[in-house]
DNA sequence: ATGTTCCAGTTAGAAGCTATCACGGAAGCT
DNA sequence: AGCTTCCGTGATAGCTTCTAACTGGAACAT
């Protein structure tokens, strides 16, 4: 029983190790051929091990991609948090949206991990709408509050009413509605970029994605239309 | 050797037949487990025969989806046509964009098909580029014509530069960087609502779409902001 | 009506995958 | 040292895609 107070034993350590090497090999194949090609057996023989030897570190398949999609959250978070910190509140909706197309081209994959096709059966865990949570609020931190005088628009009345989702946050309607649109407008692009669709169309989808974030901060004086 | 220029012989007919009965199984199972559970075992095993016969009538899983990725873009594009036959020409922007949502929420796996995550190794066949580009041209159809005295602003006039796409078309750059917002927005909004993203948020998703279609109507007489 | 050709569908089997089980041995704890 | 815990193995079941060889019958030709 001595030192049972031991915060990690070398066990406990040994295995964190080779679960993080599963997952960096996991990442590897998921960013070259998806993630419905995972494979555990290929990742054990990279690893130099036999195929059931990774059940010891991971229940079955779906737990790690669970886990995957789990860290890809947190990683999306941290890069907002990061954008966030080292730009002024208010005023840092661009460099969110700087930080997100950054995060999003450098692995489209871990993206597409996120905001892809879900399979039907699947539920993400709840820790993981936590995340997604602290997204959003990083987000509505960044948008600029509205004048006081602005008018509201249909829906952001009923935004007004069906705020379960930020019930924390003291945002305006027309806050909320300019995050969903930061949210929407930005995936918009960024999701059928990443997915190639517009790759031979000849124009550059980076002015694209700048000509979008430019609408929505012009939008920050002026309310967005009807919506 | 008689009788060479019969248009369909019996044996064509059946294979046709079969084929069509295969697809239509495949897209009942794509509809409840999604593409990636696409089963030929399963499907051959609902049409009473074994695995092995339907190699007779696709030469693998992936030819067989690939003929589900046309038929569902020639689906959205028949949806499209009729949207804009419906309604009068350079007015029918609100009814594509009824005719997307209807066409989208009919089949969720269907429009992930074609706007989800692809698949790293894999090329659509040229034919359904083809088809894409039909749907952008009843995009750039529907899209009312720009004011003449509309300042062009510098994406505008990037994407005047580069339009190889639509090379055909006889649009406006404003009219072109407003297709592009309309098809970009609406996907935003759409596939996050199918991917589930919105869900326990509160909100009436079709009212975001309805404002986010305002706003694209809303900007037909002043062009986007600085965009 | 009698070949002849062609083709759909079968079974068998290779190679791959996920996942479970029982076993041996090494590592850590007392 | 002795005991326990747990890692990694090989064997196995069941699933998948896909190939190969074979059979039976339909369509076609004479």
């Amino acid at each position: 029983m001595a030192t049972t107070t031991r915060t990690t034993t070398p066990r406990e350590r040994y295995r964190a190790q080779i679960r993080a090497e599963i997952k960096q090999h996991a990442w590897q194949q998921i960013a070259t051929a998806g993630a419905s090609a995972l494979s555990l057996n290929a990742i054990a023989k990279q690893m130099g091990m036999s195929g059931p030897a990774l059940y010891r570190y991971y229940l079955n398949r779906d737990e790690l991609i669970t886990e995957l999609i789990r860290d890809a959250y947190r990683s999306l978070a941290d890069a907002f948090r990061a954008a966030s910190a080292a730009s002024g509140s208010g005023t840092g909706l661009g460099a969110l949206a700087h930080a997100l197309r950054h995060w999003a081209l450098a692995d489209p994959q871990r993206y597409f991990l996120i905001y892809g096709t879900p399979v039907p059966g699947y539920h993400a865990p709840d820790d993981t709408t936590a995340i997604a949570d602290e997204i959003m609020t990083a987000l509505l931190d960044a948008c600029p509050a509205a004048p006081a005088d602005a008018s509201v628009s249909p829906f952001e009345a009923h935004l007004a009413e069906h705020r379960t989702w930020a019930a924390d946050h003291p945002a305006a309607p027309a806050t909320l509605r300019r995050a969903l649109a930061f949210w929407t407008r930005l995936h918009g692009v960024l999701s059928l970029e990443l997915a190639g669709h517009f790759t031979g169309m000849g124009f550059d989808v980076g002015r694209l994605f700048a000509a979008e974030l430019q609408d929505l901060l012009a939008a920050a004086g002026s309310p967005p239309g009807r919506g």
